[in-house]
DNA sequence: CCTAACCCTAACGTATGCGTCAGGGTTCTG
DNA sequence: CAGAACCCTGACGCATACGTTAGGGTTAGG
C-alpha cells in the first residue's frame, strides 16, 4: 500500500463546469472500513496488481479514464476504474491483445443501443469461448502427458541403476507399464 | 508438401569417418506407404507445422540436430527430429521459453547417468505440472464466467428495447437471474 | 544444360506489453 | 518550510520468437 497516502486530502477540478477549486477530500484514509471514492493511480495498480505504467497505458489507448484530475493533474480515479481495469486483465487472460481490447471498448462506445452494445459483446464472448474450450483441451492433454511421463520416469528412479547411460535408454526393459515412453519423455532423449 | 520433392535423392557425406561421396537415395517419394528416412528441413517443417525459419532457430538454439549434410551442405533430418520438433512445440505450449528449453536440453546431455537424467526431467515436469494446473483451474474459471455472461447477455437481446442506451444499463430491471451482472459484462460498461 | 523449387548463411525488422530513465511538479506531514 | 513519497509527461529500452530480405548455391527433372 502507498504508505504515504493514508490521511491525504487532494483538490479536485470538476470536469465539465465550475472549476471547484474549493479544497475536499478526495483520498481518505483507509483505515477500518472507511473507503474513500476516489484513488490515485498508485492505489489503483496496486488494488489490481499492476503497475502504474500498465496504468497509464491502458489509459494512452483510451481502455479506462480517471474520474478526474487534481489541481495538479494527478488522476484521481473512481470505484469503478477497478472493475474496469479488473475486466481488462480477465480479456487479457482470454488472450485478448491492448488493440483488441481496445477494438472492443470503441464497439461498446460507439453502440447505438444498449442491445446492439451487448450483441456485439456477445459476439466476442462467443468466439473466446469456443477458443477457451480448445485450449482447455489442450491444457488437459497436457496434463495428462506430464502425468504419464512422471510415472514413467518415477520408475527410471525406482528401477534404473545409476552407471546406465542415457543413449542406452532405448533398449530399456524395465517400463513394463510403458511399452512406448509418452511423447515428453522420448523427446527429451532424441538430439 | 513440397511438391518438387518427390522424386529426389541426394548424395550424403558420413559425419564421422568415410566420406562416403557416391550417390544414394536419401530423401524418396512420398507416395503411397512408402516413406523415407531422411527428409530436407521444409519437410520436417510442414510435418511439425512450424517454418524453416523456426527450425532454423531451433537448430542455432542446440535444440534439434540434423542428422547429416548433404554435399551441398542442405540439412538432413531423421524420423527423430520429428519427435524432437514436437516435444519442443508441446513444451513451448506448457510455458517454457526457448531458453528454457535449452536449458533442459542441456542438463539432459550433461547428465552423467540415464537416472540423473530422469531426475531433472522430472523436477521441471512436476513444476510444469502445477502451473498447467492453475491455469487450467484459471481458464474454468474464465469459461464459466464467459458462460455467464452469454446468459446475462442473452437476455438483453431478447428483453431489451433499441431505443435502451447503454447508460441507463445500470438500472435495468431486466436480469432476474442476476441480481448483478457478471464482472465481464460490468467491465465493458464502466468507461 | 536449363530451370523450377528448394536450401544456405547472415542480418536486420517486427509486434507486444510494459520497464525504465529523465526532468520536473504536487501533497501531506511535521 | 522542509522532505518524503507520490505523480506527470515524454521517450527510449527490452525480451521473445520468429518474419523477411539479400545474395547466392543445390537438386532433380526434362
Amino acid at each position: 500500500m502507498s504508505d504515504r497516502n493514508s490521511h491525504r486530502h487532494l483538490a479536485i477540478v470538476a470536469p465539465g463546469s465550475a472549476p471547484d477549486a474549493s479544497a475536499r477530500p478526495l483520498v481518505a484514509s483507509r483505515e477500518g472500513a472507511e473507503e474513500s471514492d476516489l484513488m490515485l493511480v498508485g492505489d489503483l495498480a496496486k488494488a489490481v496488481g499492476k503497475t502504474v505504467r500498465a496504468i497509464h497505458l491502458y489509459e494512452e489507448l483510451g481502455l479506462v479514464r480517471a474520474h478526474e484530475r487534481s489541481k495538479g493533474r494527478y488522476r484521481l480515479f473512481a470505484q469503478d476504474a477497478l472493475v474496469r481495469v479488473r475486466w481488462i486483465i480477465k480479456l487479457q487472460n482470454l488472450g485478448l491483445s491492448l488493440s483488441d481490447i481496445q477494438a472492443l471498448v470503441r464497439g461498446q462506445n460507439d453502440a447505438a443501443s444498449a442491445k446492439f452494445a451487448a450483441m456485439r459483446l456477445s459476439e466476442v464472448y462467443v468466439a473466446k469461448l469456443v477458443e477457451t474450450q480448445s485450449k482447455l483441451a489442450e491444457l488437459k492433454a497436457l496434463e495428462s502427458e506430464l502425468q504419464a511421463s512422471l510415472e514413467f520416469l518415477s520408475t527410471c528412479h525406482s528401477a534404473c541403476e545409476s552407471e546406465v547411460l542415457v543413449h542406452s535408454c532405448p533398449t530399456c526393459e524395465r517400463h513394463p507399464e510403458h511399452p512406448t515412453p509418452p511423447e515428453l519423455v522420448a523427446g527429451s532423449r532424441v538430439n
